[in-house]
RNA sequence: GGCUGGGUGGCAGAGUGGUCAUGCAGCGGUCUGCAACACCGUUUACGCCGGUUCGAUUCCGACCCCAGCCUCCA
């Protein structure tokens, strides 16, 4: 059925590779989900929306994928260097909230985009503190089979311990020895890192829970470690998340799977690349912070986001700029309005939905299914075939190309009437004051063109 | 500094050892009273220097530049 068999690229293996799932027909997909201190970027949302594209295109290849994400909402600190404040109570203190109620909130605003992105809900959503009894016991097997040690301030992986810790980014750890300039703390070893941490005497935490070694709350890493094996198995099919979690975190989460469950935890590691904004990636400390309500400030919508995002592949580095993202408007704005004039839908090419297909699933070539998309526009075939084959290719595309539909316009009474003294001032050709009425209606905020089926009143922008 | 990845036309961005990406913008044309829309056509490219090759943007090496990680980050 397929025009080409599922082919992905896996960070692992460095490689493009042919995708066979671990059971038939099913799949089990983890994604990397928002710390939710703060409200997600566009350029956060960019993997997002690659990993619904990735998603996509699994199930067209008749896959049924369980999907996990988890909401970090305790543990990720602001250092790597497993000191500094825990993110969610730095935010509750700026907020004015409880870490709680923090994080109930950024995760329903996150969720918010999501959909409005059109991205498909995961099967299943998992909070970090709705499994500390999970991520104390594989702490715990840890420990029992020797990976971990002791400090004054926490439980520590020893990454020593493991021959190949680091191959999923290559990582050099002599070079990375040289290369640290982050005080050690109490780590033995620079790639070791905290699977549990205590509570500081002296500050309140509001998030905390007794465990073997005492009070504190865990590492950042484990969790997912945690949580997948829960939901998906020791070893699942596809572990996803943004190219900045290739040599921390990732490698940290497969040296627990390694050591707990002797796999490599996913059999492929999927990573989206990052939105550069000004030459560096878009920061929540420095830069620009660009949300999806942003966007809409300027007048563009989640979907044109998409859209944009979906004109690069998701393994290279993408460049934002309001110039490209508005070229990506006036595209997509063409296609609605293209797709809306076609009409009623006929029969679906087959031969355009295969080589659609065979794009997608070559590793995801969006930008040039894409292209395959504007062949189809400007093809020769029926108009009623375009628009059912259109349809069809948005299963893939989730653009919601088959609800789009001009938007209602009200027109003043004043404006219809200068709208047709303007009619009646042309069929007398009488063009000098034809334009002057219709200097009067852009006055008001209209424009008009002059069409086969007579004049055409929009909006005018701005 | 180390490691990983990348440098394509005005912008964004695919791809390939020798023929087209695609979109937006620009230019020319058709249409229009004039416009706009739409449609048709179309210009400009592969960081730099060597090497391999009949031929390299595509393969190899050096160099320059950019990004990611080593400090929170999708």
């Amino acid at each position: 059925m397929s025009a080409q068999p599922l082919q992905l690229f896996d960070t692992y293996e460095r490689r493009v590779r042919p995708f066979e799932s671990i059971q038939p027909g099913r799949v089990g997909l983890y994604t990397c989900g928002p710390t939710v201190y703060n409200y997600a970027h566009i350029g956060n949302l960019r993997t997002y929306l690659f990993e619904d594209c990735l998603r996509r295109v699994l199930q067209a290849n008749g896959y049924d994928v369980q999907h996990v994400m988890n909401i970090t909402d305790v543990g990720h600190l602001t250092s790597d260097a497993d000191s500094g404040d825990d993110k969610m109570e730095l935010g509750a203190k700026r907020m004015g909230m409880n870490a709680w109620d923090l994080a109930t909130f950024y995760t329903e605003a996150f969720q918010k985009d999501l959909s409005s992105l059109n991205i498909l809900p995961p099967s299943i959503w998992c909070k970090a503190t709705d499994h500390i009894p999970e991520q104390i016991a594989f702490v715990a097997d840890l420990e029992a089979k020797g990976f971990t040690y002791l400090t004054a301030d926490g439980v520590y992986f020893d990454s020593q311990k493991l021959s190949d810790y680091g191959h999923l980014a290559r990582l050099d750890i002599e070079g990375l020895r040289q290369g640290a300039r982050v005080d050690p703390g109490a780590r033995r070893f620079v790639t070791d890192f905290a699977l549990w941490k205590f509570s500081s005497p002296e500050d309140q935490r509001q998030m905390e829970w007794d465990s073997p070694w005492g009070r504190g709350f865990p590492g950042w890493h484990i969790e997912c470690s945690a949580m997948s094996a829960k939901y998906l198995g020791d070893l699942f099919d596809i572990h996803c998340g943004g190219e900045d979690h290739i040599p921390i975190h990732h490698t940290n989460e497969i040296a627990q799977t390694e050591a707990s469950r002797g796999t490599r935890l996913a059999n492929f590691w999927l990573h989206g690349y990052f939105l550069q904004l000004d030459q560096a990636k878009m920061s929540k400390s420095t830069g620009e912070f660009l949300r999806l309500e942003t966007l809409a400030e300027h007048r563009i919508s989640p979907l044109v986001y998409r859209y944009f995002c979906m004109t690069a592949h998701y393994r290279t580095q993408m460049a934002f700029s309001w110039e490209s993202l508005k070229a990506s408007q006036t595209a997509l704005n063409r296609l609605y309005q293209a797709a809306y004039d076609w009409g009623t839908p006929g029969a679906p090419l087959p031969e355009v939905i295969a080589a659609f297909e065979a794009q997608v699933n070559d590793d995801l070539n969006f930008p040039r299914a894409l292209a395959v998309v504007w062949e189809l526009v400007k093809s020769k075939a029926s108009d009623g075939d375009k628009k059912a084959t259109l349809l069809r290719l948005d299963d893939w595309l989730g653009l919601d190309i088959g609800q789009w539909a001009p938007a209602e316009l009200v027109v003043p009474e004043a404006v219809q009437v200068l709208v047709a003294a303007r009619q009646q001032a042309r069929t007398d050709r009488d063009f000098s004051a034809a334009d002057a009425l219709r200097g009067e209606i852009e006055a008001l905020g209209f424009s008009v063109e002059d069409t086969r089926e007579g004049p055409k009143i929009a909006a005018l922008s701005s």
